[in-house]
DNA sequence: GTGAAAACAGACAGGTCTGTCTATCTCTCG
DNA sequence: CGAGAGATAGACAGACCTGTCTGTTTTCAC
């Protein structure tokens, strides 16, 4: 009984291989799973991944780049129906979501980190991109918010988002709940 | 026969590999290095290792052991000689030190479980009973310092933790900074 | 229909990994 | 002395890994 392929045949390799792969490091971790795991679940053959990628670390990168892109565009769509002021308490709204969600795991970047010491890997130079990303939107949505240390409060809710993640990651959703917790304190309060 | 007492050479191979095995691991991962690695670092030969720890899991076990034991013991010294409703804070005054040491490179216990999916990793059962007893020891310290609601600050805390060394890994010290910051802001205003 | 591009299938090379095994050396203690 | 435990050195097996290469099949534009 061969499992029902998840991705149908007709969607191009590219994208067959992408989702394999993120099923399979995202779960197990980039270096847990081998090259031969990715085509049997992909249904791709091995010349197909080489040459859509080139190496495994651009799979990797390609995998880490298509989590970002997401991420972006679910954050952004998340916070868009509410005020500036109150987007950052909204934004820790979706890691609680995210982190109650079934195959939740942790982070992807925080996981592609600890497994590739390298830091000049492709795949961590995009997860440095999108820490600077994200360090961006809360520094607007602390500006925004009228908090009297806007910078301080965003860099604080940085250190909230990864404790969030990670600590969510191994205590369950309680700790996503605990770091909103702490987010509404820093912005609750005028004239920190 | 009785099981044999740990003679005092024993203990000369088996830390040097635990020594080896703490420097490799924790720089460059468990996963990415090999037990030929481990060997020439600690100038052992293979079957010291497998008679020491029966196999590579048991070594990453032994490894997250000693880290766990010496954090505690760390911790515990660190915080002793201030009145217990100030310890919470000056655990966080600890956690800025160890993001400022040169050779910080993000929490072991947090890199472990990233590197191993399996949750019934030795390794990991070892980390997961870490994480209880900080949980312990900062609920003890948030009752100490008589906030209103010590569990929840005990998991924000937490969330602090965890955020403050995984953001430092990637942003530098400047988060566990951020992290002590808003800790004191939970706590209340310390006084004298 | 035809031909080119893309994808498939899988053998193969070369390397690394864990773990076992044999053989030798060294040190302590009876 | 000499027996035995602990350590060393390293060959070896078997598995897995990345990446290349050959050949075949499918798809699709013209």
């Amino acid at each position: 009984m061969a499992a029902k392929p998840v991705t149908p045949r007709d969607v191009g390799v590219r994208d067959r291989l992408l989702d394999a792969a993120d099923r399979l490091f995202y779960t197990e971790g980039v270096r847990a799973v081998g090259i031969d795991r990715v085509l049997a679940e992909a249904d791709a053959a091995k010349a197909s991944l080489y040459a859509h990628f080139g190496c495994k670390d651009e799979l990797v990168a390609a995998y880490v780049q298509r989590r970002v892109e997401a991420a972006r565009a679910t954050i952004d769509r998340f916070v868009r129906d509410v005020p500036p002021r109150a987007r950052a308490l909204r934004f820790f709204d979706w890691v609680v979501e995210w982190a109650e969600s079934a195959d939740f795991r942790g982070c992807p970047l925080q996981h592609v980190v600890a497994e590739l010491s390298d830091e000049k890997h492709p795949a961590r130079l995009i997860a440095a991109r999108q820490r600077e990303w994200i360090l961006g939107r809360l520094t607007e949505w602390a500006r925004a918010a009228e908090v009297s240390h806007p910078n301080r409060v965003a860099g604080a809710l940085m250190v909230l988002f990864d404790g969030a993640i990670a600590a969510a990651e191994q205590d369950g959703p309680k700790r996503a709940r605990d770091a909103r917790w702490t987010a509404e304190k820093l912005l609750g309060a005028p004239r920190g």
